[in-house]
DNA sequence: CTGTTAGCGCATTCAA
DNA sequence: TTGAATGCGCTAACAG
């Protein structure tokens, strides 16, 4: 039914080799018999077939994404980039949940022996070792984002220096007591970013001559009760804190929530910044520190695919680290002075 | 490299075709031989290529799924639900994103016109008539879920029947006054599921003999903002409500934030049920409508590969309408008796 | 029951 | 510069 490379060069009176040529580029050809080709082409609309294509070469066109969840915001938006360049690719994305490490093997395993795939995106995913040594037996093309292995291609977040900037903003407004609640660290599946941030933070009080105080810490859950009360906590402190820097979005509204119930208003009671730029930060009009989650996508696709046409490129893995830039919105002011 | 039916057969002492019979059981094979293909498989660790399949079969072995955003959790969910088929079956699965109509038409005409694709799943989107034309002039096997269309096969939830259980639910429990706030209606992508509900919720009404009172139905965006003033209105009324309606559990915590500020106890002073029982409602511990979503995009794959394995099926498209319930939580209770 | 052969649509090599 | 022939891995039709 559907019309063939035959078809086009029957058309334009020529062999397929030279349609095959026009179409890639392989070989000079002379512009008449181009003209020709390309006429044809149009006439019959003709479009190649991929599956013949990657039969011929031995290629899927078959990238894979592994995503640790899809219900969590930054992550979603960091697919949607990677969406955005492979919709213009001649390349479809293949996209895989891994909500544990065990669920990641599995899906590695699967994918990488059934040989379908020409790369493999992963997002965010502390691999271990013996994911990296199967991933590199089989000579499959990776780039990881959000985080780091030696071997492998990667796009990161310099998070310790995002910390450190939302924590210098903070002094620079004369606040002094700058507390972080993290997010409940699970390092099984995921790459320490908390732990980044929090050496940020301690080193940019470090820097301003403040020591950073144990209680001025913790981490919970971001369900809403749990965190709630961890803001609660802290803001019940004898000396409470001016300012709070938390992982995501849902900590800030539930700590915003916390902070009204103590009738607290946000600025200039309590300051807040959060690692997490999404809608919900921008809706809530939250100063935020902006992670270009699109753009890490995007660059991750182009990466890869740059790779893929690139043999012999996994032998010396690159690393782009990403800037971080700190949006100031509406939940940041100058500390109150003491009453 | 890569190992082929030919090593499988030459190791079995074999034809390739009696291997591939083996592989697909398109043919009678004697148990024998069949042991003997079996083990050579098994030795050699051979995985058929899909490529060479697919082209031989003139199929793609690609399902292309529209989704129309990915920062809206009913969505993912369903889109888990489609990859927890995917996974297991010979197809993958290819995403794209349309958040508005033009978008749309441009990802279908795009699909369409390439040719890669064996399936379609389209989620939630009123397609126009011309999107229909084109679909089945493509005779592209296609699945709408949470939309119609009486030429598609499609998956759609009883919206109506939803509100109407809501609502007497707390009929039954002693209310009189319900209200019901909806999401802002942009009928321009999205199914009238809203408008569906609304039906519901005054026939339910009238039922109980109870008129729809126009100063309980109200419309606006999920915005922090705009849905805490329109539920603040409504709590502000002479009569307010003694329980709200409403599309998504967004919503919800908007109205609950809105009541803490009026001091009102939830329940009993006021009665909350939400159309969307995702993650948040549960941790919320809302009463919600359970519209099985992952359910629904885990029967949206399988309706379509059934169809897909059945040429000729477009002619007759079935409608399957999934059941949606009621989960009691802890935002509904009797009403306060009038003080 | 089973081996052999002929394509599927394309890229590519080999001749011309 | 170009046409024709070969093969990618597989399924299916054909011939035993």
């Amino acid at each position: 039914v559907s019309i063939t490379i035959h078809d086009v060069a029957k058309r334009a009176g020529v062999g397929i080799g030279t349609v095959s040529s026009v179409l890639n580029n392989s070989r000079p050809v002379s512009d008449v018999t181009r003209q020709k080709v390309v006429a044809a082409i149009a006439e019959l609309g003709f479009v190649p077939n991929p599956t013949g294509r990657r039969l011929s070469q031995g290629k899927t066109g078959i990238i894979a994404v592994i995503i640790p969840s899809l219900s969590h915001l930054p992550q979603t938006e960091r697919l949607q980039g990677a969406m955005s360049v492979i919709g213009k690719s001649d390349y479809e994305l293949s996209l895989y949940m891994a909500e544990t490490v065990s669920q990641r093997n599995q899906i590695l395993q699967t994918i990488l022996h059934r040989g379908r795939i020409d790369g493999l995106l992963i997002f965010s995913s502390a691999l271990t070792e013996s994911d990296v040594q199967r991933i590199r037996q089989h000579k499959i093309p990776t780039v990881l984002i959000g985080a780091y292995h030696p071997e492998l291609y990667s796009i990161t977040l310099d998070n310790a220096a995002a910390a450190r900037t939302a924590v210098r903003y903070l002094v620079d407004l004369g606040h002094r007591r700058i507390a972080y609640i993290s997010e409940y660290i699970d390092e099984s599946l995921g790459f320490p970013v908390w732990h980044h941030r929090y050496q940020g933070y301690c080193q940019a009080l470090e820097e301003a001559n403040l020591l950073p105080q144990p209680d001025y810490y913790c981490q919970g859950s971001c369900s809403f009760e749990q965190s709630r009360q961890k803001a609660m906590g802290l803001l019940k402190l004898a000396n409470p804190p001016t300012a709070i820097i938390t992982d995501s979005d849902k900590l800030v509204v539930n700590i915003l929530e916390a902070a009204r119930e103590m009738s607290l208003t946000i600025p200039p009671d309590l300051s807040i910044i959060s690692f997490e730029d999404t809608e919900l930060a921008q809706a809530a009009q939250l100063t935020a520190v902006q992670q270009h989650l699109f753009n890490s996508g995007r660059q991750g696709i182009e990466l890869l695919v740059k790779i893929i046409g690139n043999p012999g490129a996994e032998r010396s893995p690159i690393r782009i680290q990403l800037p971080i830039e700190l949006v100031i919105r509406r939940t940041t002011a100058r500390p109150m002075t003491k009453a």
